[in-house]
DNA sequence: TCGTAAGCGAGACGGTACGTCGAGTCTTGCT
DNA sequence: AGCAAGACTCGACGTACCGTCTCGCTTACGA
């Protein structure tokens, strides 16, 4: 899953109706009348992630949000033109992957994931994910909207893999994102598509078999490991 | 995605409300009154599936399904009782992978998977797989109605991983579970969570990349391939 | 409401789809295939009756008929068009005026009336009665098929006037249908239109009043009455 | 059916749900939101009546109310509970009694009834009455709506009873409630339970028959009326 | 300092779909 | 053939949200 995912803040206010700019680009037009108040943005912000842990995306209804948040249903249609753009927004907010640098790529992985898992069973990101996922392939437009967001997400990942290739533990050549849906997919696919729970000690499994491959030469190859021994 | 996926048929009618059996289980009693229709039910199957393709799973309406398949409501759920299990068995029979025997893994593997993705691009798998990832978080009984199926369609995947066992070609201790979510995993996160296309001479740099790892020692490794050449 | 009422039996067979006779009339076409049961005719109307009092005519579906009487639904469409001739019919069952003779009109009306009541209120003719009333004014056939059986049932009426009549007791040139509406209306409306439960004693003075008029004479002429003296 | 009518516009708003007040109370609070539209509320009521004339209470549907009258089927029930209260609304504003003074009871009493009967052929009343008799029998609730509106209908004729006794035309003693039953009850009976067209003539004979009872002293008595001879 | 334009909470609006129930018909297998 | 059982299509039920639209505030600018 985390491919997909990682870092914060990647700003798709793109999404949003309105003018938006205002005061921030200089020279633009007086912003006339009240301006947006932004504590009503956080609170509606946060009834989304409240309400997307309880009961899911499906059954999120932009009139509990806005009853949620104490606010207008207008209030949020003027923001955001759907729910859609709304969850993704706030999913943006969600931790992702945290930087770390151990100095070696296994020890890197290892340690991202880890850190990834626990975000995951303590926000509604196991709710989002595979739920924008779902409205993608019927609504391409929410790629453009996601994809930079998703790209921002997995910087961490992608940059622990470059440090791999400066050092030289992995081949010059390598197709880097390949690798990083590889080291992510088994993951996602366990998390999403089989419901199944992730043990720690699996996460450290699941990135050997990534590094060294399913062919490895023979168990003396796992044991040259700089990882816990595993099996 | 191919991990979760394969074969054909699982049978999931537990997911029905109806007594279903009748005749099946012998010495039953002989089911009273207008037997129901086997007609009917394909019509309505078909129609989901057609509707999937169309419209996708969150804007399938039970109201759209009848109405396509020229059948009232009530018909519908008196065999499925919510849109869900009725996606389940329309899903079902859709095709998935192709028992494949070429003598090695790495070309059933590639074998399976090239031909996986053609229909993957002419059903509405992409549609249906991620909507019902998306629902079952929130719905843990999904998950036991679905995970059958699931298993059911990977049989072949997992087959020829047992039968590269038996040659020797991979270790005997190998987590073929583990293993079969590496090799899917990278596939299905292109597929759903970043919306790409996937080129046939992809899947064969997939397969490689999964069965000599990220850290492959070098090119060399991999022209000894008894695979074709990629790269 | 009791000129609209009285007698038993009528018999508005008509009203049914099927054929009806055969076996009946002498002489007919043998009736080929099992003949209908008699048992199942009464099943259906003792169910009718039970139910309409039990939930009222609104409320009466042919569905729970079925079910109550242990029938299939086809038994009682294949006897009776719809829901509403098996009522009419099954009204047509109800006790009506029972005949009686005291020797003046006063005593026969009150007695009549009297014992009206009691059935009124023990059976589901305070429910039958205004939703037929109701369904006629959009169903004219209906008029057709109640009428015979309204006009049979209100005869003691009628015959308690005409031997008034002999009797010299009213006028020979009274026009009889009206008097018995002129009867029976208050009552009726007090029963139906104005939900008001009437006490017996209720019914002597309404029969004084019908008789005398709204601007007889005094409470002399009250008292001059044969009947016991109300007031 | 005249005495459970009569008169406009006795207001039974108290059966909406909504707070409806408002503004009309002096020192209610604002009442927030969108006000619910005057125009809206005309439009339903109109389409109610059309469709009671059209097909009757029974046959009337909430649904088939909401399109002819270009609604949202959610806009009525905010406003009333169910098709009864608002059938009752809508029925509240049919015309009724006539307040008429001629001077004489029979006068009053025949202008009245003549006009109302002229209103009961042109608009759905003849429909509309039966029906809500018929749902009151197992609805006591409605009779707690209807009642009020039905006594402000009746009022005309009750007042004319009033000034009646108040002309010494008729006994200070007589009970006006039963009288008004009696003038009012053949009307009812010939009208809903027998379906009979009546003559304007009839209403006249009727109101004499009532004044003066059946037993009426001789033909003379008849001829000392103030009104048209009659038979 | 004040007018004014926009933001705001509330909630009514025309719609669509929900899942259920009954109508009236049809079908099956038994009697 | 009649019959009990029950599946069939159809259409209405009353509810919940959709996304839009008025209301009557409140709020911060800029003239």
């Amino acid at each position: 899953m985390a491919a997909t995912d990682a870092v914060v803040g990647s700003g798709i206010k793109g999404v949003t109706r309105a003018s938006g700019a205002g005061a921030i680009s200089p020279g633009a037009t007086a912003a006339a009348g009240r301006p947006r108040s932004e504590q009503t943005h956080r609170a509606i912000l946060d009834a989304t992630l409240a309400l997307l842990s309880e009961v899911g995306f499906a059954a999120l209804t932009v009139e509990g949000v806005a009853s949620r948040a104490g606010v207008g249903k207008a209030t949020i249609y003027r923001r955001w033109a759907s729910k859609l753009p709304l969850v993704v927004e706030a999913f943006d907010g969600l931790p992702g992957f945290e930087e770390t640098d151990t100095g070696t790529l296994a020890g890197d992985l290892k340690a991202m994931l880890s850190g990834y898992l626990k975000n995951f069973l303590a926000t509604p990101l196991a709710t989002v994910y595979p739920s924008l996922a779902a409205e993608r392939s019927h609504n391409p437009a929410l790629g453009e909207v996601l994809d930079p967001v998703l790209v921002g997400r997995r910087r961490p990942l992608d940059a622990a893999l470059e440090r791999a290739v400066a050092r030289g533990e992995i081949a010059a050549d390598t197709d880097l994102e390949m690798a990083s849906d590889l080291i992510v997919g088994p993951i996602a696919v366990r998390l999403f598509f089989r419901g199944a729970r992730i043990h720690p000690a699996m996460v450290d499994d699941m990135v050997e078999l990534a590094l060294h491959g399913i062919k490895r030469a023979s168990p003396t190859t796992a044991a040259a490991d700089e990882s816990t021994g595993k099996r």
